[in-house]
Formats: C-alpha cells, structure tokens, sequence
DNA sequence: GTCTATACACCGATAGAC
DNA sequence: GTCTATCGGTGTATAGAC
C-alpha cells in the first residue's frame, strides 16, 4: 500500500526498537516486538535490515552519535559558574537529573553497551570514544569559561569523569538513590577540579606526579 | 541411575550456569545448555529449579554472598603498606588484575545485575550492598592498619569506591585498557585517601562540609 | 514494494516410561 | 528419582500472493 522510503523505514523501525528495549529490555526486543511498535507487518523488517543483528548494530550507532551525546550532555555556556568545582557539579547533577527523568533510557544504553562488548566488540569500543569525546569537550569548555588549565591531559581526566557517571548510572539504576548519587557527584567534581590550575601564561602545562610517567602518546 | 542428592545437583547446575553464562553470555543460558555443560539430561532441570527464573536468582545469590566477595577483594592484613592510600592503590590494583585475570566472568557479574535490575530488582539491591559491605570492611581495615580515620561515614567512602570499581570494570571491559584503568585507580585512591586524617584521641570524627548536611541516618 | 502465511529451529516446561 | 520424548509457544527469517 503506502510506499515509505526505505530509509524512513529504518529510522521508524530504530525509534520503535528502542522504545522496546527501554521499556521491556532488550532481550525482549524481538523482531516481532518492534514492528509491533512500529505498526508495521513483519514481513516489513527483513528489507529495512539483513538481520536482527544488524538492527541492533544500528540501533548502537545510533543511540551512540555525537550529536545525541553531545546535547544531552553539553552544558549550555551561559549558565557556567566562574569556579571550576561548582561548574564541574553543576554538569554532573545535570546529567544525574537526566537519569532520574528517564532511567528506562540509561538502562536500555547499559544493555546495550554490555551485548555490544560481546556481540560487536567495535561498537562497544566506539560507543566508550564516543562518551569520551563528549566529556572531553565539556571539560575543555568548563576549564576555559572558569581560566584554569588542567594538569594533566584532558584525555586523561575525561577518562576519570566517564568512569564516575557510569558507576552513578549503574549504583543508581539498582538503588535509585538520588541523594547518594548526588553526594558521590560533589565528590567526584571536588577531586576533578584539584586536576586543574589556574592559567599559566605559558602554554607548558605540568602534569602531576602521577601521571607524568605513565602517559602514553598515542 | 545415580542418585545424587538435590543439593548437590542444584549445586553442580548453578556452577555450570555461571559457566555458560561467562562463556556465551545469559541470553545463550539456556536450559539445554546449562545441563549439557553439567553432564545431565534435561529433564533433571525442573526438580532441582523451579523455573530458569528460579534459577537466575540463584546464581545472582551465588555470586552475590559476601563469603566470595570478600575472598576476592579483601586484602591480606599483612601486605598492607603504611600509608593510606599506597594501601587503597594496591587494594585497587589488586581488583584489576582480577579483571585481567578473569574477564569473562566480571563481564558475566555485569550481565546478571543489569537483568536482576529489570527482572529481579531486590536481587540487584542485595548485590549492591554486598559490594557496599565488602568495601565498607576493607576501608575500614585499612584506616584501622594505617592509623587513620574516615572523615566522613565509612559507609559514603564505601559507596565512591563501588562506584569507581563499577566504573573501571565497565570501561575496561570495553577498552581492555589496563594502563588506563591503573591510571584511574591511582587517581582514585589519592582522591579517597583525602578523605581520611590521623587518628584524633577524641572519638568525634569531623564531617567534611559537603556531607555536613546531606547525610541522612537511616 | 508490500504484506500474509509459513518454514524451521529452539525455547521452557512436563508427561510418562522405567 | 531418573531420563526420554514431546508439547505448546515463540524466535528469526523467507516464500509467494498481490
């Protein structure tokens, strides 16, 4: 009947797999269940993808974009504080009310990460870049609205700050304790924030003791 | 033929579970599977579980109690160095060549709590605060070891340091990064090991600022 | 291209022989 | 109690009518 072009199709069949997943976990995310949720026939969803495989690969790219990421994490410029700790909790507790507001969502994006680790190595690996480009660009901005340098590479603290919202997400998603959750984000932002220093005239930054012989340049 | 106590057969079962589980991930957790790696038939399944439900919970409690937590991350009294938080990196460490060693079976610990999460949610609190316990019990250790005390509630230092290991483990299993994940534990431990000062005669601990207000007795 | 009908494998669970 | 055989249901995928 109604002709839809194919790649709506696939975004349609996307949206609905997701839905699914969110809502009834992923191994529940059957072929049937998502042209369900789609309101499509079944036979639609072999020509949209080869597999269900596949649709999942898709649906990891998807949920994995930089863009996606980026705006739900990116912290308007305006509303940035002029220290570097309130900003860096600011950031944190504005992503632990996105969790609040939609848990269903960051429990489908754990599912998704841990079958995409044994199931589509890449993509999990893609999906951990992706987090860390983000976090990346968010430090870089709240270091310079607030005139500080970090100490040591960027890379390396917003490798620290994924490491701690993914154990938010997860202790959160088991206790729902958003109290908690919100203390371990003071903490958390505290101990990033001692990672920066005022701005030096030079561009030489100086890294800590730590790290200065166990970064590698890759 | 033989009869071997229920038991023993619902022991033998969930340690082949854990097996296949590690191996091939839960969704691959069949029943069919879980007695071919037991050497039973099939059939002997349902009088020693009630349903694959049933026995998920099990594992989740297997892996859960405290006695094998415990003998996993508690340090050795005597390999417990002086100060603090060279004390805290060595527990750390020690954790991620666990990691190392077994990856396959951490990856199936996070498997079994992101389900219990959705299917099992009291199971998932329980695993929750096992770790909470285990980790409440080694700080505590190591201030006692160390001469120091917890500025603030063990019971908080515990939940940053779940959090860390949660977030080293997701990472690492994407990544397989080892020198990243012992860079993020020596940063870590420095961070928790502020936490703690020397052992006041008093027996009033000061609470920081941030959890002056925020803590709840419970 | 679209959708119905169906193929075929595998799932959890159980009935019934021994 | 033990195990084989099988049931009813559901999964992915596809063949074939239109």
């Amino acid at each position: 009947m109604n002709r839809i072009p194919l790649a709506d199709r696939r975004t349609a069949l996307l949206a609905a797999a997701i839905r699914v997943i969110a809502r009834e976990g992923l191994t529940a995310a059957t072929t049937r269940a998502i042209v369900a949720e789609a309101g499509m026939p079944l036979g639609s969803f072999h020509y949209a993808f080869d597999s269900r495989e596949a649709m999942l690969s898709a649906v990891i790219d998807t949920v994995t974009s930089d863009e996606r990421i980026a705006a739900e994490t990116t912290l308007s410029r305006t509303e940035i504080p002029a220290d570097l700790a309130p900003t860096l909790i600011a950031g944190i507790m504005r992503y632990i009310d996105l969790l609040e507001a939609d848990p269903e969502r960051e429990q489908a994006l754990q599912e998704l990460s841990i079958y995409a680790i044994r199931h589509d190595h890449p993509a999990a690996v893609d999906q951990l870049h992706a987090y860390h480009r983000s976090a990346e660009h968010s430090l870089a901005l709240a270091a310079d609205a607030c005139d500080v340098d970090w100490i040591i590479p960027v890379g390396e603290v917003s490798r620290l700050l994924v490491v701690v919202l993914d154990g938010i997400t997860t202790s959160w998603l088991a206790d729902r304790d958003g109290a908690a959750a919100r203390r371990t984000a003071e903490f958390a932002a505290g101990a990033l924030a001692a990672l920066a220093e005022p701005c030096q005239p030079s561009s030489f930054a100086v890294p800590s003791a730590i790290y200065k012989e166990t970064v590698r340049a890759d």
